[in-house]
DNA sequence: AAGACTGTAAACACCT
DNA sequence: CAGGTGTTTACAGTCT
């Protein structure tokens, strides 16, 4: 069962009357200084928006809702017990009108790029990954939210994703327009790159925040009322469809292993994975989802996809999908490795962590601990220690480089322009983002840091630990860092 | 085509 | 004896 469903979380309701909306404080309004009404009325329209999109979503994900493709905002009108679009229109024009939004932005130190959360916003969007987005130079921002369906509106002639009806649809403008002519005017105009737009494309950030929060917390939903039922629809083809569980029995291996072109195909049902975690191309990729053979590509090493970059933006995903990471076993096991404290693990304890971090090895436990202790056994980068109470793994991070693949160039990883925007395999960066954390960050002392055996075995059942890495690392995974580039380097030059 | 890397399976030994 | 741990070998698929 995955962590965190401990109680009854089984939505026993309509959908909408699950939902489980973090941080919202009922409360807020009235609490709220004056200087922060307006704060106050965005959080009240971001918990309205959501109510509204997850039950939306919630619909489409039982295939009663199609969202039209282009469609961003909800229709309203298919919500009744929400409130109404007139309301939401008004909170609009208070938050973003009535106020001098500056205010605002000062408040929260806004800034797109960096999407902080404001300590009244939702506590959820701590361990949420930022979103990839792209200010335009009209004050837009393009969600790298991954658009699974071919046909959405985009690049339809005549048409604008904010535009429709012969509306504006801007949050909270609802400006007629006869044309797109004169939408784009308007567009430009009344909605250019200016303070008030960025805060309201920051409050549409949240949302879509959000939503990713909440899906990824209502497959985690899915999973544990399914294994309830021992509805376990992965046990003879295991993966082929991650979060959209329902349609995995009609894949067949062979259909699912690749793709003529080689290139990865995201899931193309209705129910596809809107992705949780806003790295569709990192998550869904052909591997990911399609490796279902014996042998699979190391995605993220031919791509070049840092494994705790990954596992940091992907962590709910792979915790709650029965999806095999993209990584090899020794990448799994020095990562497990190397986020513990005194970097050390009892083979029980590796075990440990593959169940928590992946659901996928949380079947077929005798094949993949066997390749554990394979893997263990076979490559020199894992030393084994002894202790008193046993015997504990440790990395050589020296001899773990050494491994690496002869070349990795920028070319050869060119085809990462998909999937990661970083650079680097993870051969030679895997642990930065929890480097952070640890007293030696600065870098791998290659085996030669001491090893500390264990007083004590480790705790086990720690989930904090991979949490808080992901809460941690989640502030930068979008943006490159310098030390990420750097750190675990070197050994390009070694030999 | 060859070699390296990896995953899987299995046999075996040792220990508790 | 059973089960866990650790080692080793074999084989097959993928990639460079």
């Amino acid at each position: 069962m995955a962590a965190g469903t401990s109680g009854c979380a089984i939505p026993c309701e309509a959908p909408a009357a699950g939902l489980e909306i973090t941080g919202f404080d009922s409360s807020l309004l009235s609490r709220q200084p004056l200087g922060n009404k307006q704060l106050a009325f965005q959080q009240q329209l971001l918990q309205m928006q959501q109510l509204q999109q997850q039950h939306l979503l919630n619909l489409q994900r039982q295939g009663l809702v199609s969202l039209p493709p282009g469609q961003g905002s909800v229709p309203l009108q298919t919500l009744p017990q929400a409130v109404c679009p007139s309301d939401l229109q008004q909170l609009w024009k208070e938050v973003t009108a009535a106020q001098p939004v500056e205010d605002s932005i000062k408040q929260e130190g806004l800034d797109l790029t960096t999407n902080t959360s404001n300590s009244t916003s939702f506590s959820a969007a701590k361990v949420s990954p930022p979103i990839s987005h792209h200010p335009l130079p009209n004050g837009q921002s393009t969600m790298h939210t991954p658009r699974r369906d071919s046909s959405s509106h985009e690049e339809t002639p005549g048409s604008h994703p904010l535009y429709g009806h012969g509306e504006c649809k801007w949050p909270g403008c609802e400006t007629l327009c006869e044309d797109l002519g004169q939408f784009v005017k308007h567009l430009n105009t009344e909605h250019a790159l200016d303070d008030r737009s960025t805060a309201q494309c920051r409050v549409q950030m949240q949302v879509v925040q959000q939503l990713e929060i909440q899906l990824a917390k209502e497959s985690e939903r899915l999973q544990a009322m399914m294994a309830h039922l021992h509805m376990r629809p992965s046990e003879p083809k295991p993966f082929s469809q991650p979060l959209n569980l329902v349609s995995s029995a009609t894949l067949s291996k062979s259909t699912s292993d690749t793709f003529p072109d080689g290139l990865p195909h995201p899931p193309t049902s209705a129910t596809a994975p809107i992705t949780p975690l806003r790295q569709g191309p990192s998550v869904i990729s052909s591997s990911t989802l399609h490796n279902v053979g014996p042998i699979r590509r190391r995605n993220s090493e031919k791509f070049c996809t840092p494994i705790s970059s990954e596992l940091a933006q992907n962590h709910e995903f792979y915790k709650n999908a029965d999806v095999r990471p993209p990584f090899t076993y020794a990448s799994l096991i020095r990562q497990a490795i190397l986020e513990t404290p005194d970097r050390q693990l009892t083979l029980n304890e590796i075990y440990n962590w593959f169940t928590r971090m992946f659901a996928y090895f949380r079947r077929n436990t005798a094949t993949w601990k066997n390749a554990v202790r394979h893997n263990l056994s076979l490559h020199k980068c894992f030393v084994r220690v002894e202790n008193v109470k046993g015997a504990v793994w440790t990395v050589d991070e020296h001899e773990y480089q050494k491994r690496r693949p002869p070349k990795m160039t920028g070319t050869a990883c060119c085809p990462l322009w998909l999937l990661s925007p970083r650079g680097g395999d993870d051969w030679t960066k895997g642990m930065r983002t929890k480097g952070d954390q640890l007293p030696e960050a600065e870098g791998f002392p290659p085996c030669s840091h001491p090893v500390h055996v264990k007083e004590e075995p480790a705790e086990a059942e720690d989930d904090s630990r991979p949490v808080s890495l992901m809460a941690t690392t989640n502030q930068n995974v979008t943006i490159p860092d310098d030390r990420d580039l750097e750190e675990e380097l070197p050994v390009e030059d070694l030999s």
